[in-house]
DNA sequence: TACTTGACAGCAT
DNA sequence: AATGCTGCCAAGT
């Protein structure tokens, strides 16, 4: 049968429900949790397509610089760096996360 | 149906 | 450090 792509959705969604608060992840750790190594891209795809009132911690996923993937014009960058604010996480000057204060 | 775009990543310049 | 190219894969035009 065809593959079915929202179910990729809600596998990759899942995966990222599982971020505990106050801790970050990056795309391409998510895609491979996902099973999907290597399409870190698929994952942009899947928080994108994210309804806006989901539970789902969209804010804890950076790209592999440990800074927001969203413009700096949009929106949605300034609330995920509220949001990871809100929860102790710590950006420094330039707008960058310590991935391995994470131990990344 | 073919080409381009995009919440990315990693390596080469 | 900044820029460019390639690989990935679904969605949009």
């Amino acid at each position: 049968m065809t593959n079915y792509e929202p179910d990729i959705n809600h596998r990759i969604w899942q995966v990222v429900a599982l971020i505990p608060k106050g801790r970050v992840s990056t795309y391409g750790h998510v895609a491979e949790k996902a099973g999907l190594a290597g399409a870190a891209r698929r994952v942009g795809s899947a928080l994108r397509a994210l309804p806006a009132d989901s539970k789902i911690p969209w804010h804890r996923v950076l790209n592999s610089k440990g800074s927001i993937a969203l413009p700096t014009a949009s929106g949605s960058h300034q609330i995920q760096r509220d949001q990871l604010e809100a929860e102790g996480v710590l950006f420094n000057t330039k707008g960058r996360v310590d991935l391995e204060h994470f131990g990344w």
